[in-house]
DNA sequence: ATCTTAGTGATACAAACGTACCATAAACAT
DNA sequence: ATGTTTATGGTACGTTTGTATCACTAAGAT
């Protein structure tokens, strides 16, 4: 047989092949010819590497988490060493801002999934989308660091605060993504409302 | 020719049809068969009072933000007469949540033509995508009036909140859309930081 | 009464889709 | 050395898609 080949790899490969030509020309418009093309391969490889689209759709959202995982705990570590809970909760929730133009694929794609999501029950039952977020038992931890360190202002619901917050960073990245707004300013709401809920 | 008929009526009911099919099977998977069959009548009709499939779709999201709109205003109303500014407020940012049928298909289907118009550009110049919304600055006219009569807390950016409120907004709709959270504890997430907006 | 035209039906068409099938080259097992 | 298996290419098939064409009915205009 020609050179084994890391099957591994190849799925990796194609996925991210997937998500370029999806960030291009929109998920739901995306088949298996243009993904081949992207990935610079023939058509019957797709097919050989993901025996159906599902299953490459699939495997193409698990892939955009593990990504978009990596991205946010390296924004955080960016944050610098032992930062502050407000440091690591501000780079948490900007991370999923569409600043440039890799988080802009994340929220498209992702946001495409989600509504993908509402009718194909085989998405629905992925974990990142279905299962109550880590982020947000991440986020309420944070927050509760912060609160017993008497940063935060007094009678503040830690899971309260955390769900909103997640809740708004979401609806200003869409905001962003479809132009209505401009990411600094994003920014700058985001950055108000931690204002808000710290001591000053 | 057979009798006379209203166009606009007729477009309506069709593009209602749309509606009706996309909230089953998705925007993405409705074609125009499906929209003559769930309107009643033949592929040809559909053709006949939408020249392209395109022209459809557009009817079809002004359509929708137009029966948004007067969801949301009946909404307002059903506060009461002469209520307060919070119940305003209030019951503007609930009309947003998916809490019943119909106000899932809203979320649903505006998530879908928001994700949409990221790569089509005929979508995405369409004034409820594209333009600063009115919502946006008519919540923060309320939280002004609110403002001036003192009920908020000190040092409030009414413009601030009512941009982060709009978007935690559609951020819990998004959630609760796709079963992340159900409608209750995103309606208690609202409430809870409009108690941090207000004085006690 | 005749002619035009708005409304409607049936159907045909080319393109694109996901998938299936067949063939072949070459690395591994024996 | 030979047979088996893995990786790959090419291509054909059956559907479904949006759109276009042709025909016909009946209401309004003249």
């Amino acid at each position: 047989m020609p050179k084994r080949v890391d099957h591994a790899e190849r799925r990796t490969e194609i996925a991210q092949a997937l998500v370029r030509a999806a960030g291009r020309q929109g998920l739901h418009a995306v088949g298996m010819r243009d993904v081949a093309a992207e990935a610079g391969v023939s058509l019957r490889l797709v097919q050989y590497y993901f025996e159906s689209k599902e299953k490459l759709l699939l495997f193409g959202l698990r892939h955009l988490a593990h990504r978009f995982g990596e991205r946010v705990t390296a924004q955080v570590r960016a944050a610098g060493d032992d930062p502050g809970p407000r440091a690591v909760i501000e780079a948490l929730l900007t991370a999923a801002l569409p600043v440039d133009e890799e988080s802009r694929l994340f929220h498209h794609l992702y946001t495409s999934y989600a509504v993908l999501s509402v009718t194909d029950e085989a998405l629905a039952a992925q974990p990142f989308i279905k299962d109550p977020d880590a982020a947000e038992i991440t986020l309420t931890e944070l927050l509760q660091q912060a609160a017993d360190a008497g940063l935060l202002r007094a009678g503040t619901d830690t899971h309260a605060e955390a769900v909103g917050l997640l809740a708004m960073s979401a609806g200003l990245g869409t905001s962003v993504l479809v132009g209505q707004r401009d990411p600094e300013s994003a920014t700058a709401v985001l950055h108000y409302h931690l204002d808000r809920i710290f001591r000053p």
